[in-house]
RNA sequence: CGGGGGAUGGCUGAGUGGUCGAAAGCGGCGGUCUUGAAAACCGUUGAGGGUCACACCUCCCAGGGUUCGAAUCCCUGUCCCCCGGCCA
C-alpha cells in the first residue's frame, strides 16, 4: 500500500509518479480528501471518549462518596451517543479510504523509464549468444511429442486445460531442474524453506494479490484458503506482522513451490504448449532488508538468476520494465528473457522485483532501528519457472534427429 | 470428525467490573563494582495513532453485546493444546 502520509504531503510527487503506471488523478485527490476528512473527525472522535473516560472515573468516585450522579448520567448518556456517531463516521470514511488506496499500486522508482505496455521495456544486456542451427530448429511442443516428454492430451482430460502432465525424462528432469536451481541459490546465500501451498486471504492481501486480482486465484471451497499464485506469497508473509531485529537482515531465502493461477484474461494465448499453464513449478528467491541494503540485494537477485541460466547455457537478456508493464506490488522490476530458438525470440523465464516498502506497510513486516520500528523493503524474484526452463532446454539442446542433450550440469541430478 | 481445556507485553505467567497498559520472574538495554568479564546490586524496557513537545486516544485472539465504566461478565467466530477416531 502506498504511504497515505506521503500522499497528503507529497501530493504533486506521487500524483506524478502514479500517473506513469495509470492511475486515474482523481483517485489520488479522493484519497487525499478522504484521509484528512479521516483524521479530522477521529480528533473529534477522541476528545469525545477523552471526556467519557474522565466522567466515568467521577462517577465512581461519586458514587464511593455517596453524591447524586443523576446530573453526571445524562451527560454521560448523551456524550455515549455522540461517540457512537462518531465512530460509524469513521468507519464509513475508513472503508471507502480502504477500498480506494488498496487498490493503487506502488510508486514506481525515478529509473524506471516511461511505457504503457511491453514495447517501450528496456533491454539492459544480453549474455550468451544463441547457437545457430544448421536445421530449423524446432518449437518445443514438437520436440515434446517426439520425446514424449509432455502428454498434453491426458492433462487436460485428467484436469481441464491449461494442465499437462510430464513423463520419462521430462518428469526427471522438471525435478532435477528443481533441486539445481535450489543448490545454487542456496551456494548464494539464500536459505532454503519450504512453505504451505495454500494461504488465508490476510497473507494475500500482504503480499497485494487481494483485493484487487481475486480473478486470478484459485480458491478453496468451503475453506478461506487460497492455491498460492507464486511463492512469494507464503515466503514473505513468513514474517508478517513481526519486528525483525536489524541484525536478522538481510534475511534471504528460496523455496520450491507449485503455482496456480487461473489465466483470467489470458484466453487465447499461448495456448498451445507449456508456456502458460494453470499450474507450474517456480523455484523462488525472497529477500527482506533494510531500505538501505535493498537496491544491492535486487542487484544481487537479479545476477543470480542470471548466472543460473548461464551455468545452463542458455542464452538470454535482462528487460528493464517500463512503469505500466510491472505488476502491481513492484516499485521496479527486472525481467529475464530466455532465447527459444524454437519460436526465434525471447520469452520471459524470471521476474525480479524490489517492492521497497509497499508489501511491508500491508503485511506491517518491521524491524528495530535504535529502538524505532522501521518498514523492511520486500523483494522477490524466479529463480526460475521451472516449466519455461525445460522448454528453453529442449529448444536450445535439440538436435537435427529431434532428441534434446541434457546439459552437462544437469546430469548428475538425473 | 467426537470429547475436554486454553488464548494477557520478546518469553513464562498473575489478574478483584473502576485507582490496569496490566503483578512477578526471565530476557534485553543502561549503570555501580571490576584491568576486563561473570556474579551481585540499582535503574530502565510493549505496540499503533496524535502532538513542536506534552496532553490525549486505541490495543490484554477477533467481532458483537451488557454496563456510567470490561483484560475481567454474556454471545459468536478463529486459532492452539490434551484425549479418542481417521490418515501419509
Amino acid at each position: 500500500m502506498v504511504d497515505l502520509r506521503q500522499v497528503e504531503k507529497e501530493f504533486d510527487t506521487v500524483s506524478a509518479a502514479l500517473k506513469r503506471r495509470g492511475v486515474e488523478e482523481g483517485v489520488l485527490e479522493r484519497i487525499k480528501t478522504l484521509f484528512e476528512e479521516k483524521k479530522a473527525v477521529r480528533a473529534r472522535l477522541e476528545a469525545a471518549q477523552a471526556e467519557q473516560n474522565a466522567k466515568s472515573r467521577l462517577f465512581g468516585q461519586y458514587k464511593r462518596e455517596g453524591k447524586d450522579v443523576t446530573q453526571l448520567q445524562k451527560e454521560v448518556a448523551e456524550n455515549k451517543a455522540r461517540i457512537a456517531a462518531l465512530n460509524e463516521e469513521v468507519r464509513v470514511l475508513e472503508e471507502r479510504l480502504a477500498e480506494l488506496a488498496t487498490t493503487i499500486p506502488n510508486i514506481p522508482d525515478p529509473d524506471v523509464p516511461d511505457g504503457e505496455d511491453e514495447e517501450a521495456n528496456v533491454e539492459i544486456k544480453r549474455v550468451l549468444e544463441p547457437a545457430s542451427f544448421d536445421f530449423k530448429p524446432r518449437e518445443h511442443w514438437e520436440l515434446a511429442e517426439r520425446n514424449g516428454w509432455i502428454d498434453f492430451e491426458r492433462g487436460v482430460k485428467i484436469a481441464k486445460s491449461r494442465f499437462s502432465a510430464l513423463r520419462y525424462e521430462g518428469a526427471r528432469l522438471e525435478r532435477a531442474l528443481i533441486n539445481y536451481m535450489l543448490d545454487f541459490n542456496r551456494d548464494r546465500g539464500f536459505e532454503e524453506v519450504y512453505v504451505p501451498f495454500m494461504v488465508n486471504a490476510e497473507s494475500l492481501f500482504g503480499t497485494g494479490q487481494l483485493p484487487k486480482f481475486a480473478d486470478d486465484l484459485f480458491k478453496i471451497e468451503g475453506e478461506e484458503l487460497y492455491m498460492i499464485p507464486t511463492a512469494e506469497v507464503p515466503v514473505t508473509n513468513l514474517f508478517r506482522d513481526e519486528i525483525l531485529k536489524k541484525e536478522e537482515l538481510p534475511q534471504r531465502l528460496t523455496a520450491y513451490t507449485p503455482c496456480f493461477r487461473k489465466e483470467a484474461g489470458s484466453a487465447g494465448r499461448d495456448t498451445r504448449g507449456m508456456i502458460r499453464q494453470h499450474q507450474f513449478d517456480k523455484v523462488e528467491l525472497v529477500a527482506i532488508t533494510t531500505p538501505e541494503e535493498s537496491d544491492r540485494v535486487f542487484n544481487e537477485m537479479v545476477a543470480c538468476a542470471s548466472d543460473l541460466l548461464t551455468s545452463l547455457g542458455l542464452p538470454h537478456r535482462h528487460m528493464l520494465l517500463c512503469a505500466g508493464d510491472m505488476g502491481f506490488s513492484a516499485a521496479k522490476t527486472v525481467d529475464l528473457e530466455v532465447w527459444l530458438p524454437g519460436q526465434g525470440r525471447y520469452r520471459e523465464i524470471s521476474s525480479i522485483s524490489n517492492t521497497r516498502d509497499f508489501q511491508a506497510r500491508r503485511a506491517r513486516i518491521r524491524y528495530k532501528e535504535e529502538k524505532k520500528n522501521r518498514l523492511v523493503h520486500t523483494l522477490n524474484g524466479s529463480s526460475l519457472a521451472v516449466g519455461r526452463t525445460l522448454i528453453a532446454i529442449m529448444e536450445n539442446y535439440q538436435q537435427a534427429d529431434g532428441s534434446i542433450v541434457v546439459p552437462e550440469i544437469l546430469r548428475p541430478y538425473l
